[in-house]
DNA sequence: TCAAAAGTGTTGACTTTACACCCATGA
DNA sequence: TCATGGGTGTAAAGTCAACACTTTTGA
């Protein structure tokens, strides 16, 4: 049995490759935006016929001459007009029978953009924001990349400091505290949330009030420079490797 | 310029696929084992020019008619023998210059074995346990590979029942801290370690005893059938999603 | 003056770490 | 009897969770 499947790596030059490049890989971004005290995803309605009716993530096939994560930022910056933007990779779906239309092995990225963003404009009318809460049913296996993509997001955001990506440049505490809610999908307690994320030393205080508020105005406070990370797309593929 | 980057996932169906069909997809399997109080990694050497004298991961071309998954089963049973692994999809690499012969993104897996199962059988004779610790350079970007699955493994081992699989079905506490110890390369207290163990009540106490060391024997524990969990191969792809 | 949120500390519960002695076995 | 690791508990430090009142502002 070994024998037949006996195929190394090392031989693949030898080897006619025809029957191996008949499959498709593309990347599909999840793209998370907060607005309305709501954790988002942009989708666009899907014009396949089977599934119509239904909504998608945004993506892409994968070019010849194009990394993984240069394709994804592609697919971000064509659908957002965004290019500076939070991108990391979180799992590879490849059943076979993944899409109607074929054999795509499709990579997932997750993403996070401000919504309020001065660059930031959908261009396709199908293209919309929608509550991450409300989500039932996606087309292709979207909805299992969706959970997946979410699940990452929330392992992450205690840990690191990534969320920033989905709040304006200024930001109060309280509005800090109602994004880990939405994201998390639980309430915080207000005096502890404070003091964890005093105890990280992520932020920089502005001195600067809310002037929008109808009630005290809080402090305004910004990322420190230094925990500013976006893509990682000029670093080779050791930089994945030091990832974690 | 959004427009001639405008490509639509749902738009798949209608276009050329020939462009598209370039690009071969691979996946390479980490395949972790434990022995001589070391963590090792199933290395072959390469045989591509570009590599000679070095060591790679084993692979194989994803076939157009089975699952990211099923390619790594069948990879691991091919060079093992083993056919009930664990099995944990970490990351795809998928830089345009990281194979020599041509495009190919390839999917990362790491797995874990208990290299003195009767079953385990290695398939060729440029096949060899290598030290994790010692290994500097690696074929293609397998080291990089190499690394972000030892990360990954690292993260896993200390929240979830994984690392029995690399350990025979009996073992003693000594056994399992030492394991720890190997793949977290730092020292562990035995009394803290015992009662964290205790804690997560993942064992069974065997009422058995080591009899083969030349010093009082340990007690023998296995891991409870509840927390065994091999491979995710027979179950979809909704499957990953839960996996978090 | 009311409503809304800002801002701020302490206590008790729990978790984590550091640490040492006697015991059982084989050589 | 010696060497090796087995087996066990406690105290101190640190972390986490629960909880309430006064202040500031705009309406």
């Amino acid at each position: 049995m070994a024998k037949e499947l006996n195929l190394k790596t090392a031989e693949i030059e030898k080897i006619s490759h025809i029957d191996y490049f008949n499959i498709a890989i593309s990347v599909d971004c999840v793209i998370f935006g907060y607005d309305n005290k709501e954790l988002k995803v942009l989708l666009i309605k899907s014009d396949l016929e089977d599934f119509s009716g239904l909504y998608s993530l945004l993506g892409d096939l994968v070019r010849p001459d194009e990394d993984l994560e240069t394709a994804s930022y592609r697919v971000l910056i064509d659908r957002t007009g965004m290019d500076d933007v939070y991108l990391e990779q979180v799992h590879t779906f490849g059943s076979i029978g993944r899409h109607p239309s074929g054999r795509v092995i499709t990579t997932a990225y997750y993403s996070l953009i401000d919504v309020k963003h001065h660059k930031m404009q959908l261009n396709h009318n199908e293209l919309h924001w929608h509550s991450v809460k409300d989500i039932q049913r996606l087309a292709f296996d979207h909805k299992a990349i969706l959970d997946t993509c979410l699940n990452r997001l929330r392992q992450q955001v205690m840990e690191h400091p990534v969320v920033f990506n989905l709040l304006p440049e200024k930001f109060s505490l309280r509005e800090l505290q109602e994004l880990y809610q939405a994201i998390l999908d639980i309430d915080l307690d207000r005096r502890n949330f404070r003091k964890k994320i005093a105890i990280k030393d992520w932020l920089v205080d502005l001195n600067e009030m809310e002037d929008d508020v109808p009630h005290r105005p809080g402090k305004l406070y910004k990322l420190k420079p230094e925990f500013r990370k976006k893509t990682t797309l000029q670093k080779s593929s050791v930089r994945q490797a030091d990832a974690y």
